[in-house]
DNA sequence: CCCCAGGTTGTAG
DNA sequence: CTACAACATGGG
């Protein structure tokens, strides 16, 4: 089964700010102490079943499949050589939404510092939002965010996530973006990472960059011309996201 | 001192 | 509709 765990952990998707890496092993707290490595190309953990590993690296996703539609493009397909075993990933909702919240005009390493300063309050868990909504938060230095996440917290609490992977994409956009702090693109990092949603296409700046530089795409003509690699978009953009880092440095 | 960081919001044109 | 400063914090 074709995975690249390490690019997969660290590639500024969800869990690379709520796992932690010790050594080559990555460990969070779930239920208890979970541990998750790579022996060679076999795939091993401990403190977790094996469910919640396949949910979490999305390993029913057929990648050979996915990128049959991304080698279509010249800059895709040298993304796909150069970052072949990179999956998306699945984390629980509500810690995706905290950790976009801090992603919020903010670096990989802050928003890793931010997020997982937040999870010590509650013994390295993502505290729930009825918690967080009452929390003492200056200690994590969040800045302006912080008051987003508490405001958006409240609402969570009330039960605004309630029912949203049953909505469709826009609809379920539309709800998420109801959230203070939540704009187009967090909202879709959401969708994406937090709730499955493949056709998700989060632009943030390094997309902007690569649909400018690899096709000739401005922002506004992004979300249609993304359609291209439908149903894989979300994948298109994880892909174009490294390729973009690496290239396309400013 | 400057600039930037997986943006969002409020305001002005 | 588009443009743009302000928003905290920390690193270069």
């Amino acid at each position: 089964m074709l995975l690249n765990l390490r690019l997969t952990m660290e590639s500024g998707q969800p869990p690379e700010f709520l796992w932690q890496k010790q050594g080559s092993r990555y460990f969070r707290m779930l239920d208890t102490r979970a541990e998750l490595w790579q022996d060679g190309s076999v795939l091993r953990y401990r403190g977790c079943s094996g469910e919640y590993v396949h949910r979490l690296l999305r390993l029913e996703d057929r990648l050979e499949e996915v990128y049959e539609v991304l080698c279509r493009d010249e800059a895709l397909a040298r993304a796909v050589r150069r970052f072949r075993g990179l999956r998306l990933t699945l984390s629980e909702p509500w810690e995706t939404l905290v950790a976009f919240l801090c992603s919020i005009n903010n670096n990989i390493p802050r928003i890793k510092r931010n997020v997982q300063a937040i999870m010590s309050l509650a013994g390295g868990r993502m505290p729930a939002p009825e918690v967080l909504a009452e929390a003492e938060l200056k200690h994590a230095r969040l800045g302006f965010r912080e008051r987003f996440i508490k405001r958006s917290a409240e609402l969570v609490a009330e039960g605004a996530l309630e029912g949203i992977e049953r909505l469709e994409f826009q609809e379920a956009k539309r709800e998420l973006m109801r959230l203070p702090g939540v704009g187009e693109k967090v909202a879709e990092c959401v969708l994406l990472f937090g709730y499955g949603f493949l056709e998700a296409f989060p632009v943030d700046v390094w997309i902007a960059r690569a649909m400018q530089e690899y096709f000739g795409v401005s922002r506004s003509r992004i979300e249609s011309f993304s359609a291209r690699w439908e149903p894989y978009q979300g994948y298109a953009q994880q892909y174009l996201y490294l390729l973009a880092r690496e290239e396309l440095k400013p």
